[in-house]
DNA sequence: CAGTGGTCTAGACCACCCA
DNA sequence: GGGTGGTCTAGACCACTGA
C-alpha cells in the first residue's frame, strides 16, 4: 500500500477511533508530517483523498476539519459499487433469477463498446436489504472481460469477485438516473403496485484503463430508497 | 487564477475545440510540461483536477485519455448547484411564489446549525427547464451570512449572487435523495396528478470554511427529471 | 525494455484566517 | 503578524503497459 493511503487510512481511523464529529480540527500539517515520518506533499495527498471521499475540509489560513453529516437509513450512492453497502451496515442479499451468457441488446453493446455478436454474461438478480426488497437488477458484462460467473459468485458479491478473483481493478463509472412509474415485471419483483414510483438507474462500469465491462440497469423500490451523496465544487 | 487551473481550462478547451471524443489520448506529460512552461507536479494537479471532474482519466504506464460518455437531455446532478444548468444548454427560468426573513423550521436549523431563533431568508419557487415544470423548491438561507435576498435576485441565480454579489465561495456539499408519491400542494405546482411520482432531494450547502448557509428541499417532476453522475473509485 | 504515468522529497514562496 | 494551508519547482526513483 503506498504511502499516502496509508496515512489517509490511519487519519481516517483516528477519526473513527476518537469518535470526532463535524467541524472538529485535526492536527496541523506539520504534526502531520512528524508523525507520520513524510513530506508536505505527501500528507497533503492523503488529505486531498480524504477530502476527495467527504471525510474531510481544508481550510486555507485556518486548519484541517472534520466532515461527517451523514444521516442514518441513507445508502451513499457513490460507494455503492458492489460490495461497499455491507461495511456501513446494511445486510445486503440476493437472489438471482437469470444468468446465462448470450449476445446482448442493441442497447447493452453500445454502452459497453462491443459488438452485437460479441458475448456478454447475463445476470438478473432481486437485491434484498435487512430482508426488504431493495432493487431489481439487470447486468450484461462483457465476456472478454469478465471471463466467468456462476451461481455461487452472483448470489454474492459480483465486485467482490472482480477485484479479488479476477484481479482487476474497477475506475470509474457513469451513471443515469430517473424516476419512472414501475411495470408490471418491476412490482412483482418488488412487491408492489404496478405504476408505483421507481427510482431506475443505468450505469456503466469501467477498468481503470477505461474498458467497459458492465452495463447494469437497476429499479430501485421506492420505499427503501434513501441515498446520500457528497459534493464537492471543484465545478465552480 | 492558480496555475494548475488555467492549465486544466485550456486542456479542458484543446479537448473541447478538438472534439475529442471517449477514448482519445491527449499529449504525453513531457509534452504538457514543455507546452505550459510548468513542472510535472503542476501538469498533474492540473490533471487530477479534471479527472475529479470527469474530463480524463489517467492509464499508468498508457496514457491520458478523455472521457466524455455524457447523454442528451441529462442534467448533471452534482454541478446542479445553482447556476451551472445554463452550461449545459438547458434553459431554466424560476418564478417566485414566496419570499421573506423568517425564523427556521425545527428542521431547517439543525441542518443549518443554527438556533431556531435565528433569522432566515424563505424562499419558494417553481423551477422551469425549456418552459415546462422542472421542480419545486423550498430553501432556507442562514440571514447572518446571506444578508440580502430580493426578489430580482430570486428570480435569477441565488448561487451566482451569493458568488459574484456576496463574495462568497460554495465549498461542498451533503445531497439527500428519496423518491415518494407526490402530495397535493406539489401536484398543483409541478402540473402532475397527486400521487405521481417524485424525486425528492435535500441539499445542504456549506461554504469553503465548512458554514452551512442554504438547507434546499427540492421535488422534481419525474417527467423533466433525467440525471447522470460520474463516479470516481477513491472508494474500493 | 522503452515509454509513460505515479510517488515522494525538500524547500522556497504565496495566500488566507484570525486575534 | 503569527499560524496555517496551498502552490510550484527540480529531480530521484518506482510501477505499470504494450510492442
Amino acid at each position: 500500500m503506498l504511502k499516502y493511503q496509508q496515512i489517509a487510512t490511519e487519519i481516517e481511523k483516528y477519526i473513527e477511533d476518537n469518535k470526532l464529529q463535524q467541524g472538529n480540527k485535526l492536527p496541523v500539517l506539520e504534526t502531520l508530517m512528524a508523525q507520520f515520518a513524510a513530506s508536505k506533499s505527501t500528507i497533503t495527498k492523503a488529505l486531498d483523498l480524504l477530502e476527495k471521499k467527504g471525510v474531510v475540509y481544508q481550510v486555507r489560513g485556518s486548519g484541517i476539519f472534520v466532515r461527517r453529516h451523514k444521516r442514518k437509513g441513507y445508502i451513499s450512492l457513490l460507494s455503492n459499487q458492489g460490495f461497499k453497502k455491507e461495511l456501513e451496515g446494511f445486510h445486503i442479499t440476493s437472489e438471482v433469477i437469470e444468468l446465462d451468457v448470450r449476445k446482448p441488446t442493441e442497447e447493452a453493446a453500445y454502452n459497453l463498446n462491443m459488438n452485437v455478436e460479441d458475448d456478454v454474461y447475463y445476470v438478473k438478480r432481486v437485491q434484498y436489504m435487512n430482508k426488504k426488497t431493495l432493487c431489481l437488477e439487470e447486468s450484461f458484462y462483457n465476456k472478454s472481460i469478465i471471463t466467468y460467473l456462476n451461481n455461487e459468485i452472483v448470489s454474492d458479491s459480483i465486485f467482490k469477485y472482480i477485484n479479488e478473483g479476477l484481479g482487476l481493478k474497477v475506475g470509474f463509472s457513469d451513471m443515469f438516473l430517473q424516476v419512472n412509474k414501475i411495470n408490471e415485471e418491476e412490482a412483482k419483483y418488488l412487491g408492489l403496485e404496478t405504476g408505483a414510483p421507481g427510482l431506475y438507474i443505468e450505469t456503466i462500469y469501467h477498468l481503470t484503463n477505461g474498458q467497459s465491462f458492465d452495463f447494469s440497469k437497476l429499479t430501485y423500490n421506492y420505499e427503501q430508497s434513501q441515498f446520500f451523496i457528497q459534493a464537492n465544487s471543484h465545478f465552480l
